[in-house]
RNA sequence: GCGCGGUUAGCUCAGCGGUAGAGCGCUUGCUUCACACGCAAGAAGUCACAGGUUCGAACCCUGUACCGCGCACCA
């Protein structure tokens, strides 16, 4: 046992302690074990990703409940890994190109582009994962997992194909959210429907059969008038009922277009006449399917204008072609006004630029299991915490749409569908080519990202791991993926294993910054958690977050919470310093073998309690409360209050009373730091080895491995002298309080010894007057029965007696006489509050006997207290 | 528009039917033999508002206001 230094210094401890269990294979999971299983699966993070306190939040949650695990004797796999994140990762890559190669993808062409992006991800990738080992996680890295695996990929093409198969999986010229930049259809999901601030164009169509008459028209996108095949109205507007069949000009390029009705149409709204432009609006594109309306498309994928707009609007952006439309109907004549308007826009979620509803060839699948993946959620086979996202999922689940599947990107799961050269209409579905390959072309688009990560919980495991660990006990993840993620792995795994994926998902909150906005690149107000880490330790971040994350509510992150969560552990390396100064410390304490003092008693029967608390805790995942639960009995319960008083057995000659203390401080703290471990894993680890503790474990030596602390309700030892002795130690900690009030009141400095005398019966305040002494930095302590004090002297009532703490003239008298009239106010004002509920006889006969008696009690206690004041009021008066 | 959260001490948040709690910050005093990343004492809240249920409400019910989120959206 080496001397350790007086501040924690997290680092070096932090490293070896995660390079020894690693070394150990502490993480590594067994599907051979016996133990029971428990396991969890990472919500992979993009290989392009690096870490935010979001993923620290969500990756200590998960830490903290495969460390548990271990402990309660579980045989544990946390299985981690990353996403290949199409978007994501195509686009980083595409860009590094530009700027170092000035190439684009199509310069280099699909294979050789593909192995420049599989070079990124073996350099760059996976930052994420070596940063998850900063923080401690626990994760089984020989399962490392990558959702483009070979085993992997080919998993979820065979997925397809089983879909497809079951005519799940179909192709279809359709509207979809398609991103202008990544140049890709997307999903419903990730488009985001933001607040615009825009212009409404108020425009005329001049009627075809009565020329010099006009229709008047709102819009917001001016710019693809020249798509309009359409203008609507509803069939019962009076105003335009009689217009219905006829004709209006679309002014450029000039062409005659019908008026329709249509339902769709809101009178109210604008002037109640809608352009129709079917292949640029998902609402219209159905009026148009109703109306059997042509369909013309006058935007390129890039969002730039084509030729049949006209050649002065061709290759124009579509936002510059906007203000050139606008431009275009004034000088004609026909734009009317331009008022400002809000509306909402969809955006790319990934690109962050407005979506353009178009029409396109594109792959969808209808949900599978769904019945199944509702019952689940609804009826309580898959717990959601907290409860109130099963309302959203439901709601998701009632309201679901086709899932388009297909994406334009290169980087992912090529869809495993060939083509006929000589008749494309012919198509082989599989996962292997045709024979005869060379007659067919495979399709280029790749599947959606989330189509590889909805397998993740099962296809990440050999059938050896699946039969041992799956399903899932627990997910940990933000409910910002419910529908992206959690909804669609619950399909997966009702449609292709059977079985729930996971038993429990609970929600973490969303961290945001002190102005309650959410953490971004963009707005730097994410802190770099490494940067922290540094700072405060993985401990420290780790712990002060689990503090404040609280059930699925957001969190405003502060520094200082995380301070909080540093300072805890340096606490905790001192408690064990102070422990450490004193001797060798006992590895395992047999506390039947002991003489234990009333102190150590009232220490333990808490320790007890806060075992069955934090068991509690866990069982409904509240986090937050277990880290409370710790922090206040070590540091109030043990250190305030046991360590304090213990001292007087600490420094004592009696070497009976000394060992004692000091076996209690090991039994308390080597069950402590178990309880600790999981939110603080590399610290608890430290004090272990360097207090030298064992215990009986599962089979290693660490403290990850220890046995999970069980509440012993101090079996063995004599029931009714432990409720004396805590009924002892209540009194003397409260008569402490009460001391060193009054030393307070009279302003005596902390570090002045004053006598006290304590007007009791010597039998048993006398036993403990050394330690009472001790905790109120007493000069002596003189009890007397007979003590009579002089007129005036500052007395307190406590349990253990009359306390009386001369001046000695030090105190000017004027200002005390104030003061206690100020108290008397304030006891008067109680005791009229205890003594109006007591005289109500409606509270007196409803409510529960202990209440009423607390009252009483209460009462009794004031009216005491009011007696003394006065006499005191009395004596320095006169 | 529909739904879900939130509104408690200066700040961040617990509490969810029986005298309002924690950490930080603030005030006062402490180089007390583990710890100033500390110790001790303290000030500080008509628990958003209005009704209701109850002997009793921050807590349950009904509304209102404001903040946030999700879903759906009208050009």
């Amino acid at each position: 046992m080496s001397e350790i230094s007086k501040a924690y210094e997290p680092q070096s401890v932090e490293e070896k302690w995660y390079a020894r269990w690693l070394a150990d294979g502490c993480f590594v999971a067994d599907p051979a074990s016996p133990k029971p299983a428990y396991s969890i699966v990472i919500p992979p993070p993009n290989v392009t990703g690096v870490l935010t306190l979001g993923h620290v939040l969500n990756n200590t949650l998960q830490d903290v409940l495969a460390r548990r695990a271990r402990m309660l004797g579980h045989e544990v796999l946390w299985l981690p890994g990353t996403d290949h994140a199409g978007i994501a990762t195509q686009t980083v890559v595409e860009r590094k190109l530009r700027k170092e190669e000035g190439q684009t993808r199509r310069d280099l062409g699909r294979e050789k582009f593909l192995e420049r992006v599989w070079e990124w991800k073996e350099k760059h990738g996976g930052i994420i994962i070596q940063q998850l080992k900063k923080l401690g996680c626990s994760c089984d890295w020989s399962r490392e997992r990558f959702t483009m695996d070979p085993h992997y990929s080919r998993a979820v093409q065979a997925v397809f194909v089983d879909l497809y198969r079951k005519d799940l999986i179909y192709r279809g010229r359709r509207m979809v959210n398609w991103c202008p930049v990544s140049l890709t259809a997307l999903s419903d999901e990730e488009v985001i429907m933001k607040p615009q601030n825009g212009t409404l164009y108020h425009m005329r169509y001049e009627l075809v059969d009565r020329p010099g008459e006009y229709l008047e028209i709102a819009t917001t996108r001016p710019e693809t008038l020249m798509g309009d095949t359409a203008v609507a109205v509803h069939p019962e507007d009076e105003r335009y009922k009689h217009l219905i069949g006829g004709h209006v000009w679309r002014p450029f390029p000039k062409a005659q277009i019908p008026i329709v009705a249509d339902e769709h149409i809101d009178p109210k709204f604008g002037t109640g006449v809608l352009k129709v432009t079917p292949a640029h609006d998902k609402a219209d594109f159905e009026i148009g399917q109703r109306h059997k309306l042509e369909i013309i498309d006058v935007l390129n994928p890039d969002g730039t204008l084509n030729e049949l707009a006209g050649p002065e609007f061709a290759g124009l952006d579509r936002f510059v072609a906007r203000k050139a439309a606008a431009e275009k109907l004034r000088e004609m004549g026909l734009l009317i006004k331009e008022e400002p308007y809000q509306n909402n826009v969809g955006y790319s979620e990934r690109a962050d630029v407005p979506i353009e509803p178009r029409l396109s060839l594109q792959w969808f699948l209808k949900y599978p299991s769904l019945q199944a993946s509702r019952d689940a959620v609804k009826e309580g086979a898959i717990k959601f915490r907290p409860e109130r996202w099963g309302n959203v999922y439901e709601h998701w689940m009632e309201n679901i749409q086709d899932w388009c599947i297909s994406r334009q990107l290169w980087w992912g799961h090529r869809i495993p569908v060939w083509y006929r050269k000589d008749d494309p209409s012919v198509i082989h579905v599989d996962i292997e080519p045709p024979a005869d390959e060379e007659n067919w072309t495979q399709e280029e688009d790749v599947l959606d990202t989330w189509f590889s990560s909805w397998l993740w919980p099962f296809e990440t495991m050999d059938e050896a791991t699946r039969a041992k660990f799956y399903p899932t006990n627990d997910l940990v993840t933000g409910p910002d993926i419910i529908f992206f993620w959690v909804a669609r792995m619950i399909m997966a795994g009702y449609e292709f294993t059977g079985q729930k994926p996971f038993g429990n998902v609970f929600f973490t909150g969303l961290i945001r910054d002190m102005q309650g906005r959410k953490m971004s690149k963009s707005l730097g107000n994410s802190p770099d958690p490494l940067d922290l880490i540094a700072k405060y330790g993985a401990d420290g971040i780790r712990f002060g977050l689990l503090r404040i994350a609280p059930q699925g509510q957001d969190i405003r992150f502060d520094e200082k919470q995380i301070e909080e969560g540093r300072n805890f552990a340096n606490k905790f390396w001192n408690a064990a310093r102070f422990r450490q100064m004193h001797g060798p410390s006992f590895a395992e304490v047999d506390l039947s073998g002991l003489v234990l003092s009333s102190y150590s008693l009232d220490i333990l029967a808490k320790l007890d309690d806060l075992i069955v608390n934090v068991n509690a805790a866990y069982a409904e995942y509240r986090f937050n409360e277990i880290g409370q639960l710790l922090y206040e009995f070590f540091w109030s319960e043990y250190c305030d209050w046991y360590v304090e008083a213990a001292k007087t057995e600490i420094f004592s000659e009696d070497a009976t009373a000394k060992e004692s203390a000091l076996s209690v401080m090991d039994y308390i703290l080597n069950r402590l730091l178990r309880l600790l471990h999981p939110f603080m894993p590399h610290l608890s680890e430290e004090l272990w080895a360097t207090l030298g503790y064992r215990a009986p474990g599962h089979g290693k030596d660490f403290l990850m491995y220890a046995a999970w602390p069980e509440p012993t309700h101090l079996a063995g030892l004599d029931r009714e002298r432990i409720v004396a002795a805590r009924e002892r130690v209540a009194g003397v900690y409260q008569a402490v309080r009460l001391a060193r009030n009054l030393r307070a009141e009279y302003r005596i400095p902390s570090g002045k010894k004053v006598r006290f005398y304590l007007k009791s019966n010597p039998e048993w305040a006398d036993a403990e007057r050394d330690t009472f002494g001790r905790l109120i930095q007493a000069e002596e302590v003189t009890i007397d029965p007979l003590y009579r004090p002089a007129p005036g002297v500052p007395r307190a009532l406590t349990p253990l007696g009359e306390l009386y703490m001369p001046l000695e003239g030090l105190v000017d008298m004027a200002a005390e006489l104030d003061r206690l009239k100020k108290e008397i106010a304030k006891v008067q004002a109680e005791l009229v509050t205890v003594r109006k509920k007591l005289s109500s006889e409606s509270f007196v006969a409803n409510a529960p006997a202990a209440v009423v008696e607390e009252h009483r009690k209460r009462e009794v206690d004031w009216s005491e207290k009011l007696g003394q004041l006065q006499k005191m009021q009395q004596a320095l008066g006169s």
